[in-house]
RNA sequence: GCUGCUAUGGCUCAGGAGGUAGAGCGCAUCCUUGGUAAGGAUGAGGUCACCAGUUCGACUCUGGUUAGCAGCUCCA
């Protein structure tokens, strides 16, 4: 017998040898039927797992993560059997689940198409209809791969190749589908209830575009078609708010096919937000020490070679001029800023008591992303970045890396993106000798010293491998679209390299030259893509103090004009950005329309008003209705609200 | 760059065996001067993204280009 503890500290004995899924069962048959894995002793396990000793036990559903992952999983193998059923030619690959849900990828002569995957979906009902057992085995490393060669599932032995030898292969069958995966699954198809695939689409092999490119179908699994109901509208109501189609709508930005790819055209209102952005940003940096610098936006070519540049990332740079004709100049446009703010550090000889030197700049750059690369204003060929490099010694580096991060928190706080964050160290791959530069012991020390500055800053940060610049290790901050894809929104890194490279120098102390470390980092991110999930953030109903028009001033009728064009003049001599609505239109028609522009204030002017020298306060949103007051003090509510940056 | 989808007035979308187009919103003018989410009438506005090909004839079919979308890859 076994004593295994569950839930609330209960322990109960069991015979030596029990499943953890027949545990389930003896506690309840329901809490069995919801069973999706186990947790023993803190892993996470398949519901076949053997319990031989005395262990910890914890049931785990959908409504935990590894459940719902476990569960997605076994949709995905569903999806693979009936793509298997349906198109034996059909080779398989992977298939996890994800985030949201699930994916399988298959090599097919022809994609899928929309049609495919209703047809694909039905068989899939089938196989859950039949109710089929899910059952584990193993084979030994030499028969899954006879196995698999003899199914001509080549993908497959090329997975298990790259398993260690000796190591024993866990497979999974369900009927006449058999797959190699390591689990966990479901008992049996029949409780995958509620699915949906929602997209077929192309992912290169092992995540590399020198490989085949395979078919991706995408699925989402639930048990209850309730809760996949809930979280298909979820997602179009996501999508609503989508930058790329609200920002047009709001005409906060927009594209021109003749200007090209990655170009958005600010309206004024885009216009005017980075406007607002850029001016709280700079006067902010300032005040924290940091000297504006204005940098040319193009250099010789030579500029970029010895920063190191062009030889990474020539494709990415729009050259002026033959790049291969070393008799001629040649000039690229500035994809960062670095080698000009570090010409301005060059200016003169440096002395300790110089450092920390803080540069910052509103630096407009250009990549030449590729064209499938773009996305609204998230991914674009030319944009602006708070940007900004600052020269320390060793012993100022934690300190100034400290600042720079305070810095980017209280700009998160202020924009109200500070929740909506997750951290990302990102540390080079010591086996990619193509990017990086630098030694080993180069890259121990700067990642070493990050992460100490980190663990001491209490900052919670998942590792990115291979996500590191080429010169240093980042800390990235990362923020999520409405279709959940993740972008950096703001960055520090660590440079120990470029200072040297370039003859960067200072005195110090005892009278030695030595190369300072340099804190690259933005304070706001590019204005572009913070723009982006501002507007996503808030869909479209920008905080006062960033909104492009504050207040909507609406008349009711001919006759309150004169005092409305006096209101509006009143409230731009405070600085409040206003716009007046002169239209012969009702004032219901009016509020309408400056609902629908999600403009903060509506003040309404009538007969009463122009009467008592009042203004109708109206607030966009539902129950907005304010009511009257004194001119004078909505002015003062308006300008509290906008000097706190009320969000 | 790769896989797939898409492109019709400013916007959202209809449409048709291949015989040069329609609605709503918006816009303009007029009537209405109306108190917290759409008052009424009239009118203007389109080489159906661009370039070729097939055809007597292409917005519709085919190919290419450009741009937009999702995913992959990439992101100094």
């Amino acid at each position: 017998m076994i004593k295994v503890t569950l839930k609330g500290d209960v322990v109960k004995e069991f015979e030596n040898g029990i499943t953890a899924y027949e545990v389930a069962k003896e506690i309840s048959m329901g809490l069995a039927k919801q069973a999706c894995a186990v947790r023993i002793n803190g892993e996470n396990k398949d519901l076949r797992t053997v319990l031989t000793q005395d262990c910890n036990l914890e049931i785990l559903t959908f409504d935990d993560d590894y459940g719902k992952w476990t569960f997605r999983h076994t949709a995905s193998h569903i999806m693979a059997q009936a793509v298997k059923r349906l198109f034996p030619k059909a080779l398989v690959t992977i298939g996890p689940a994800v985030d949201d849900g699930f994916y399988y990828d298959f090599d097919v002569e022809q994609n899928f198409t929309s049609d495919d995957l209703i047809k694909i979906e039905e068989e899939m009902k089938k196989i859950v209809k039949e109710d089929i057992k899910i059952e584990r085995f193993t084979m030994s490393r030499d028969e899954a791969i006879a196995y698999f060669k003899e199914k001509n599932e080549h993908y497959k032995v090329e997975l298990v190749e790259a398993i260690d030898k000796g190591e024993e292969i866990s497979f999974y069958s369900q009927g006449d589908f058999v797959d190699l995966c390591a689990g966990a699954h479901l008992m049996s198809t029949g409780v995958v209830k509620a699915f949906k695939l929602t997209s077929a689409t192309g992912a290169y092999w092992r995540g590399s575009s020198d490989n085949k490119m395979l078919c991706r179908v995408y699925g989402t699994a639930f048990p209850k078609a309730s809760l996949l109901e809930e979280h298909l509208t979820m997602l179009e109501e996501a999508k609503k708010r989508d930058h790329n189609k609200l920002g047009r709508e709001l005409e906060i930005f927009t594209t021109a096919d003749v200007i090209g790819q990655g170009l958005p055209i600010m309206l004024p209102k885009g216009a005017k937000i980075i406007q607002t952005l850029q001016r709280f940003v700079e006067d902010e940096e300032f005040k924290r020490g940091w000297q504006l610098t204005k940098t040319p936006y193009m250099a010789k070519r030579e500029l970029y070679k010895l920063s190191g540049h062009w030889d990474h990332y020539l494709d990415g740079m729009f050259v002026l001029g033959d790049p291969e004709d070393e008799t001629k100049e040649c000039f690229a446009l500035r994809p960062m800023t670095c080698p000009f703010q570090y010409q301005a550090y060059l200016n003169r000889a440096r002395s300790y008591r110089d450092l920390p030197l803080r540069y910052n700049e509103t630096s407009t750059l250009f990549r030449n992303e590729e064209s499938g690369e773009m996305h609204g204003l998230i991914r674009v060929r030319q944009f602006t970045i708070s940007e900004g490099h600052l020269m320390c010694t060793p012993e100022q580096l934690e300190q100034e890396f400290r600042s720079c991060l305070e810095l980017a928190i209280y700009m998160l706080k202020t924009l109200g993106l500070y929740e909506d964050v997750s951290y990302r160290f990102s540390q080079w791959d010591p086996s990619d000798t193509e990017k990086y530069i630098g030694t080993p012991e180069q890259w121990n020390e700067a990642q070493g010293i990050m992460a100490k500055i980190l663990d001491h800053l209490e900052i919670p940060y998942k590792v990115g491998i291979g996500e590191a610049a080429f010169y240093g290790p980042k800390l990235d901050i990362q923020i999520k679209n409405v279709y959940g894809k993740e972008d950096t929104l703001i960055t520090i890194q660590i440079d120990q390299m470029l200072a040297e490279k370039f003859g960067m120098e200072y005195v110090d102390k005892d009278g030695q030259k030595k190369n300072p470390y340099i804190i690259h980092r933005t304070s706001i991110g590019c204005y572009e893509r913070t723009l982006a999930l501002l507007i996503e953030k808030y869909a479209g109903a920008f905080p006062m103090w960033l909104a492009p028009v504050g207040v909507k001033i609406l008349p009711i009728a001919d006759r309150h004009l004169d005092y409305a064009y006096d209101v509006k003049k009143q409230l731009e001599a405070k600085g409040i950005r206003v716009e007046l609505d002169d239209r012969n239109e009702k004032i219901g028609y009016k509020i309408r329309e400056a609902r629908l522009q999600k403009v903060p204030y509506m003040l309404i002017i009538g007969d009463s008003e122009v009467e008592k020298g009042e203004v109708s306060v109206r607030r966009r949103g539902e129950d907005g209705d304010l009511g009257t007051m004194a001119l004078e003090d909505y002015i003062k509510l308006a300008v509290e609200e906008i000097e706190t940056k009320k969000i």
